[in-house]
DNA sequence: CTCTCTCACTTGTCCTATACTTGTATCATA
DNA sequence: TATGATACAAGTATAGGACAAGTGAGAGAG
């Protein structure tokens, strides 16, 4: 089988894409360059650029260049989905199990960041995350009762909150993550097979849909023996920055 | 891969009033001086001046010049800097005691991170750092014996590695950070005012310069009762930091 | 000492010209 | 049909310049 020429130039400028070689925005080398770069003709960079702009990886603008694609949602859900895609990626055998499904009374924090009165209703999943068998994350995640309605225990089992979220019409906004660590309580010793009193890294995360209003909170508990965080923190030249800062809890 | 010159000047303009060499509210240099000095037009000066400004990082007096801004703060805040400038962001008084200063033998993992050969040197500082005169974290740097020859201890004590490093030839450049849990060790207990075995957030990380050679190897342990980190996930673009950074430790 | 004017210097806003970029079309070749 | 080569149109970045409008410091007059 033959490899037609241009897919292989988009197979290439893609993996330096999605490597991350590039910020988003960045300016992409000229068509000509490229072209000089690959030997191949203008026409047949074109054709590359122009399939991985169908994926929605770059644009471009007359005049300005190719660039990286700002569009972060089919980026995150076509390529980073959530951890479990990230450990199978690294050859781990993710599974996950839903302990726990339905609607109860928000509690008071949960209803505070979701913008609810007290008391009112959110759908709880509680859930284990398996990798290679062996536990190494308990998920808990309240949805708002509207969000929440249309998902079945069958539909978070198969897939997560996010493809969900992304799916309906609201969309997936902008989220706020807290990392601290605790230690290990009763029941999260006894499914994360620790023992009480353990450290354990607790993140917990507000997502928003397109229009700014919260609609899950999700809280994950790791072991803090089989598991870490890793920021990359690039170039502070560069323009996008993650934006990550330590706070002092009250 | 192209840069546009107007980016590029403002990328180093920026890093300057980040580096805090003007005091807010100082005059920068004219567009007529910054346009020799960069050797780019007028017109190019102005947009990256422009750039900056809508970022509110400087602003503009017709006639007067070019300063900088009342709070930039809150823009740097945003891309990492150190832990002091965001907690005197944030109104808290900051304070930093070195508890120890000197060159010794590299531990064996401070010595794979920085390239160095097993039982090199390296200038190890332990640094214990105040919020409104309580202890919030105990800090140990290692700096390769190169970089560190160059430092006194009244210079860490009262300026950041980052500084230094910034204000050296090498740069900044990017850095890795791992963020994980642990339990309080008898050390960290002491210094920290914390109970031995309460959970502490452990936070290591490796600093390269602008050739991305490392220089600096950061281990931060904070009591996980008083501090938490926080990350906004701007429409979840940034998956270096979502859950999916997550890795498992053997 | 105080007021006013002048002058040098600043930013704000225009203009033209050039080089480079993408967008699009045509024709040739294997 | 995929690719190469070429040409041209439309848009952008940059250089360089001209002029208006505003600021500030100092000179000079009162």
């Amino acid at each position: 089988m033959r490899e037609l020429r241009y897919r292989a130039i988009a197979g290439d400028l893609r993996r330096q894409i999605e490597a991350k070689e590039f910020a988003t925005g960045r300016l992409l080398s000229s068509e000509a360059e490229l072209s000089a770069a690959y030997g191949a003709s203008r026409v047949t960079v074109r054709k590359a650029l122009e399939e991985l702009r169908g994926d929605g990886l770059v644009e471009s603008r007359q005049g300005y260049g190719w660039f990286v694609a700002v569009d972060p949602l089919r980026q995150t859900l076509g390529r980073l989905g959530t951890i479990e895609a990230q450990l199978e990626a690294s050859g781990v055998r993710a599974d996950r199990r839903v302990l726990d499904f339905g609607f109860v009374r928000a509690p008071d924090r949960v209803a505070g960041l979701l913008g609810l009165e007290e008391g009112g209703t959110v759908l709880r999943v509680r859930r284990l995350n398996l990798a290679d068998g062996a536990p190494f994350a308990r998920v808990t995640v309240w949805a708002t009762e509207e969000f929440g309605a249309g998902l079945s225990r069958d539909d978070v089992e198969r897939r997560s909150f996010y493809d969900f979220l992304a799916g309906s019409g609201r969309g997936v906004g902008t989220a706020v993550q807290t990392i601290g660590a605790a230690a290990a309580g009763a029941q999260d010793a006894r499914v994360l097979d620790v023992p009480v009193g353990s450290p354990v890294l607790r993140c917990e995360r507000v997502t928003c849909d397109r229009s700014g209003a919260p609609v899950l909170v999700a809280e994950h508990v790791f072991p803090a023996l089989r598991t870490e965080f890793v920021v990359e923190l690039p170039n502070l030249a560069n323009d996008s920055i993650a934006p990550s800062g330590l706070r002092l809890v009250e």
